[in-house]
DNA sequence: GCCAACGTTGGC
DNA sequence: GCCAACGTTGGC
């Protein structure tokens, strides 16, 4: 399953904070959903595609594309006590939350939620589904490319 | 701020 | 194992 959709809070990091940081990478942390961290951990590949997607603001939608830059390991953010994503069950020895690294890789026009729900090759996307949640989803590579030519297309 | 939908917890 | 209550997500 080699594309995925990620949402972030643009509050928290943006895929603006992400092109500003070091090599254009960051740890994806903070994820306390078992199916979001199984699909992290047990799917996710070095170099899968991932849709970089602001939630909870103004105007959600796909701020780029990504990729995935690192295997899994323990999300540090589980072991801070004085954090909002501390886990009291985690343990550095038996961590329960993970991370990968994610690294931006092309930022075109932005593709807001109310344009994706208008595009019929779209309607069969996790994100799109009623009721869904899910913090990481997968993407078919149909829905990839659609994608793709919406963010590259001229204004 | 509202609220629908979902995931988790905990009593039984 | 059931399921009600609660907490969270996230669009609007």
């Amino acid at each position: 399953m080699p594309y995925w959709l990620m949402k972030s809070e643009p509050d928290e990091v943006s895929f603006d904070d992400v092109l500003a940081a070091p090599e254009q990478t960051v740890a994806w942390f903070g994820v306390r959903n078992y199916q979001a961290r199984n699909f992290m951990r047990d799917q996710m590949q070095v170099g899968d595609g991932i849709l970089f997607y602001h939630s909870s603001c103004a105007v959600p939608g796909v701020a780029g594309i990504a990729e995935v830059a690192s295997g899994p390991y323990p999300d540090a953010t589980q072991f801070d006590s004085a954090g909002k994503y501390f886990d009291p069950q985690a343990t550095p020895a038996q961590p329960r939350w993970i991370s990968v690294d994610v690294r931006a890789k092309e930022k075109g026009r932005y593709l807001p939620l109310s344009d994706m729900r208008a595009i019929p090759a779209l309607e069969d996307m996790v994100l799109l589904q009623k009721g869904s949640r899910l913090s990481i989803s997968p993407v078919t590579s149909g829905q990839w490319n659609t994608i793709l030519a919406f963010i590259r297309e001229q204004r």
